[in-house]
RNA sequence: GGGCGGUUAGCUCAGCGGUAGAGCACUCGCCUUACAAGCGAGGGGUCACUGGUUCGAACCCAGUACCGCCCA
């Protein structure tokens, strides 16, 4: 094998786009739903097709990515599902801004032309986060790309509509919904944000005896009665009778409904059907009128002189007009209080009556609660499973309808003569009925994911192979909206099989100080910034090894810098092993060394531990393991060793380097792909360490006698390394010692002993001037001077500091009646071999301080 | 107001009943022919507080304080 020639540093960027553009057009992370291996499938979150890549996205990337890289090498058939949703009210959004610098609305061009107008945007512009996804190195199979307004989508979304529809599980009603009078369309209780917000809080009075308060001042103009409890004793006298409403003259009725806190406030509230959700309950118990006072753009339409103001502007003029007339009581502002606020636009939401379709969830959650129940799903970390059911065992009904033009249209159409038909995939509405003018949710369609990109609703290979998905991975902060909404409309759809086998959570990407990132605090990372700066591999391992099941992951510049250390590593150290020729080949019949034997054992053990922490989803402890096994033992250790062996000519430690370097770089490819693919590929000639078997644990180089010799060898260097520092040795300066190795566990390593300390042979002159005891070994030093007393004298009286430390520790146990009683016996031996080895260091450093003279 | 989680080294986090750990940061010494994006050595913690259980508690239990998240 020619010696590569490799530079010196990791470059990411000339190894990157190369490899993986080489990847797919080599199919590797193509599914076959024909193949007979065993499946594992994963549905990417459907990013927003306006979105671009950010560093939450990187982090549940990375997570896939390793999941399904693994999976692959383990030889299953392996499916990770790429695509967009449209996101309606976004998509509009940045389409309707973009008119507008045209002068034009989407009005201006009509529905039709509108979303024409809309789809273009989206083949010109939408799906950014699509190429940034190759820069990270998503093995996704671009083949199977979806989009929730593709043909085969939309369909899924028209045929389960039509299921619910006739299933009585979606029905039309006027409710009082979010909306939001910016977007003009209604929203669901997820697309409302709730911040604590500076407002006002007005107490008016409505009579002698009553007395209101109020954030909403302005909605008191469409008040139709004020409530109090029943029992409340304040007020019971005035149930049935009524009041005039200020500035309005109406008279309005006092009411008695249990659910008014009697405690809260006056006890009497104001009850305002059409624009408070409470209140509209309210009012349907007690038959009150409804009566809207705002148009949908927030402006006060009720007669009269804050008629045409906007509900910003009539908030403070209807309360300058109570108080000339006397009736504020108190006002408290600032008044902090829970304000919902649009997701996609940040206003303030108003609650507004109004004819929306609604999904009837109560069937429908109770089945998505049982499949975790009963096991079918599989809540990971399940601390967060309560989470789950908190909101799936009390979820209210959900609006579907949007008033937007982007999205799929309502299949409901409706005759000359009031006639409602809901009409499914293949069919077609009667002549002369027109078609409901609203669309659907974004996340109707997004609930659908896990099946309707595999082809349902028609029976495919897909669905069968791959459904339900093996693993569904994302932030915990989406858990009770969307993947409730996933399982419940997977198990509608899909004859009570839930659309996955594990959800597994992830917590968000903060600063490093623990901060939540954004825009205003400045401290947001760029994950396609790291990428250039770091590459690929550093950024998804940094990411990687903070991701504790469920926790938050901290991240910061320094650390991805780490990380990029690390390829480096990685590369120096592969690369140091092809120019010793490493090579791949059969370890059988070659005589191991105790180092050989050694490193082939913990390699062996790494497999095992790496292995259950991937089963665990406990990416931070396999990054973490591999990381210490690679730098620690195979660079550190095993790497100087290995040098040595070659200088005694050993040609099998080539074998055992390109053992040991192709194991370790497929073990760690899930992780850093890039890196690990392009040094694979030189160490082993192979084709791709994508399609390369995943490391076995192999128990036939479990060597507990290597593991203990070579752990004897690292202690004993160790602390003549320590020695030397003390002494002021440099690194490099030969020294004369005489080894006292014989009849100990290190009786074979002299070699290494001498060339990992830079001990030369004592000469007929040495003269020890220092010795030094380790376990059995004893090694007497040549300084060539007189040593460093005070330095020697501190580090001596330190260790001895530490060694009756440890005496006494174990002797207050050994004297402890109740702990040689109760404690386990091997607890005891433990303890006691510990009082024996202090008793013996206290000795010998004693007699060595002796010796140190004054 | 309800619920969940957290509080361990300067920072971020592991550890979850038997001698306190990692990364980064810090100190000292080194261009030791894979790597200065490196090598070697080192310093640094009454494991939030108060009680309890236990032979033994960072770890289990109860309470307190503070922080965070979700829901209302």
């Amino acid at each position: 094998m020619t010696t590569p020639e490799l530079p010196t540093q990791y470059t990411p960027a000339d190894v990157e786009t190369r490899n993986y553009d080489r990847w797919v057009s080599e199919g590797h992370f193509g599914a076959d739903p024909g193949s007979s291996r065993e499946p594992y499938s994963i549905v990417l979150p459907p990013p927003n097709v306006t979105g671009v890549l950010h560093i939450g996205h990187a982090l549940d990337h990375s997570i896939q990515d390793a999941l399904t890289r693994r999976a692959r090498m383990q030889g299953r058939e392996t499916l990770w599902l790429p695509g967009m949703d449209h996101a309606g009210i976004a998509t509009q959004n940045v389409v309707e801004r973009e008119l507008a610098k045209e002068g034009l609305s989407r009005h201006d061009l009509g529905r039709e032309a509108f979303v024409e107008r809309v789809w273009r945007w989206k083949e010109e512009s939408g799906g950014r986060i699509l190429g940034q996804m190759r820069k990270l190195g998503d093995g996704v199979d671009w083949s199977r790309e979806r989009f929730t307004m593709d043909t085969g989508l939309s369909r899924a979304v028209q045929t389960i509509f039509k299921r619910l529809f006739d299933d009585g599980l979606i029905y039309r009603a006027e409710r009082i919904i979010n909306w939001c009078p910016r977007c003009l369309t209604a929203l669901s209780d997820i697309e409302v944000e709730h911040s604590e917000d500076e407002g006002e809080l007005v107490s008016i009075r409505y009579s002698d005896e009553i007395v209101v308060a109020t954030t909403r001042a302005e909605t008191m103009l469409g008040d139709t009665a004020v409530a109090v409890h029943p029992s409340d004793e304040r007020y019971a006298h005035l149930i049935g009778t009524t009041v005039e409403l200020p500035l309005t003259g109406r008279r309005i009725p006092v009411v008695g409904d249990e659910h008014v806190d009697p405690a809260f406030g006056t006890g009497a509230v104001k009850v305002t059907p059409a624009h408070d959700p409470n209140d509209f309950e309210i009012g349907r118990r007690h038959s009150l009128p409804s009566l809207t006072v705002m148009d949908e753009r927030g402006v006060i339409t009720a007669h009269g002189p804050f008629q045409g103001l906007d509900r910003f502007e009539a908030r403070p003029a209807v309360v300058a007009a109570l108080r000339a007339e006397g009736m504020i009581v108190a006002e408290k502002r600032p008044y902090l209080h829970s304000v919902g606020h649009c997701s996609r636009c940040k206003t303030v939401v108003e609650p507004r009556l109004s004819l929306q379709w609604f999904v009837n969830v109560g069937p429908l959650a109770k089945t998505a609660g049982d499949a975790v129940r009963d096991g079918r799903t599989r809540i990971h970390p399940p601390e967060l499973a309560k989470r789950y059911f908190d909101w799936v065992d009390d979820m209210h009904d959900w609006c579907i309808s949007r008033q937007l033009w982007w999205g799929h249209r309502i299949p409901v159409w409706y005759g000359p003569d009031g006639e409602v038909v809901c009409v499914g995939p293949d069919e077609e509405p009667p002549a002369g009925y027109t078609q409901d003018s609203d669309v659907l949710d974004t996340w109707f369609s997004s609930a659908l994911w896990p099946f309707s990109t595999m082809g349902w609703p028609d029976t495919t290979p897909e669905l069968a192979r791959f459904y339900p998905t093996s693993v569904l991975v994302t932030g915990y902060d989406i858990l009770f909206f969307w993947v409730a909404r996933m399982m419940m409309f997977g198990l509608y759809a899909m004859d009570g099989e839930p659309p996955f086998r594990v959800v597994a959570l992830h917590g968000m990407v903060r600063d490093q100080y623990g901060k939540k990132m954004s825009k205003s605090f400045g401290n947001v990372v760029d994950p396609l910034d790291w990428i250039e700066r770091f590459g690929a591999d550093a950024t998804r391992f940094t990411l990687l090894r903070g991701a504790n099941p469920g926790a938050d992951v901290a991240v910061s510049e320094e650390w991805a810098a780490g990380s990029r250390n690390f390829c480096n590593k990685i590369w120096n150290a592969t690369r140091f092993a092809l120019m010793n020729g490493a090579t791949v080949g059969s370890l059988d019949g070659a005589d191991l060394t105790a180092a050989d034997r050694w490193i082939l054992s913990r390699l062996q053990t790494v497999v095992t531990a790496a292995n259950e922490a991937f089963e665990e989803f406990e990416f931070a402890k396999a990054a973490d393991m591999l990381y210490h096994f690679a730098w620690d033992e195979v660079c550190d250790w095993y790497l100087e060793l290995a040098k040595i062996q070659l200088g005694e000519g050993l040609d099998h430690t080539r074998l055992v380097l390109g053992h040991v370097f192709d194991a370790l770089l497929r073990l760690l490819h899930p992780l850093v792909p890039f890196v690990t693919e392009e040094l694979w590929r030189a160490v082993t000639g192979g084709e791709s360490i994508v399609v390369a078997p995943w490391p076995v644990a192999d128990a036939r180089y479990a060597d507990a006698a290597a593991e203990a010799e070579i752990g004897a060898l690292q202690e004993l260097v160790t602390e003549v390394r320590r020695f030397r520092s003390d002494q002021g040795l440099k690194p490099g300066q030969k020294v004369a010692a005489r080894l006292g190795l014989v009849g100990t566990p290190l009786a074979g390593q002299e070699t290494a002993v001498r060339a990992l300390l830079r001990l030369t042979e004592p000469a007929e002159s040495f003269n020890a001037t220092a010795q030094l005891s380790v376990g059995d070994v004893t090694v007497e030093i040549d300084t060539a001077g007189a040593i460093d007393v005070v330095a020697e004298r501190k580090r001596l009286e330190k260790d001895l500091a530490a060694a009756r430390k440890e005496a006494a520790q174990a002797a207050a146990k050994l004297g402890n009646e109740q702990f040689m009683a109760k404690a386990p016996d091997d607890v005891v031996a433990k303890v006691r071999t510990r009082a024996d080895q202090a008793s013996a260091d206290i000795a010998r450093l004693e007699a060595q301080l002796a010796g140190l003279g004054v």
